[in-house]
DNA sequence: ACTTGATCTGGAGTTGCTCCAGGACGCTAC
DNA sequence: GTAGCGTCCTGGAGCAACTCCAGATCAAGT
């Protein structure tokens, strides 16, 4: 399939894959005889995953490592696994940041309300 | 107190702060006679929430027109407690973004493990 | 007097996009 | 057959939010 529905289905801009595949993010795109980008299911698969990785801020070096693992096959899979647990641990410590934040803002939110008297 | 002990109670770096001063975020930093920014208690209480806004993705422009309605005294709280708000249903999103991937991640690791035989 | 440590300023560099100009196809419609 | 769309291409500029650095100042300790 195309770019746009490669987007439409990743959540990836059109832009931001094109980004991607020229920084070594995205391994083995082909092209059509007309030039144009030809994305397989897999590798929808992957933009899907990028996607989330990157919606929970895994920097693009570690996502380019990933990829260079990804590309390498099989033999990379505890690799792999042991990028993705470290990025679930990650994603731990942004869930306490954001129920700090959000006490954070509740308590502001409850001197507003002491100030405006409701 | 000094930028120094700002930074450390603030959790911004000492750059950061320079830099969120100079772009309008942080209002009413006054200098000692040897030129120094001094910070007042009231100015780190800011610099936490700023700190904690910033974690959770707010974006600058938002950050700065949040300083101007501070800056503006009283009369503009009704507004900062919209935007407040409006930040904590973003932390909602980023919220279920963080679910999604970690089901995500537990997804892939299950099928590594399963790759792996263990 | 001299080194150390903290601060200052202005500006360059980095990351991760995002947008745009200019150009090439292919399709429908006149 | 050519005019106008829509989608794609490339290379490069622009932007957000830092981050780092060079070069200068100045107070305090030895």
């Amino acid at each position: 399939m195309k770019i746009s529905e490669a987007a439409r289905k990743s959540g990836l801009s059109i832009d931001t894959i094109r980004f991607y595949e020229k920084s070594g993010l995205v391994p083995h795109v082909s092209r059509g005889v007309d030039g144009h980008r030809r994305f397989s299911p897999d590798t929808i698969d992957w933009l899907v995953l990028l996607a989330s990785l990157r919606a929970t801020g895994m920097p693009m070096r570690a996502m380019r490592a990933f990829a260079e693992l990804y590309a390498q096959g099989d033999a990379t899979i505890r690799a792999r696994r042991q990028t993705l647990l470290d990025h679930a641990e990650r994603l731990k410590t942004m869930q306490r940041d954001l129920d700090h934040c959000a006490a954070l803002l509740d308590k502001k939110l409850g001197i507003y309300r002491d100030m405006l008297g409701e």
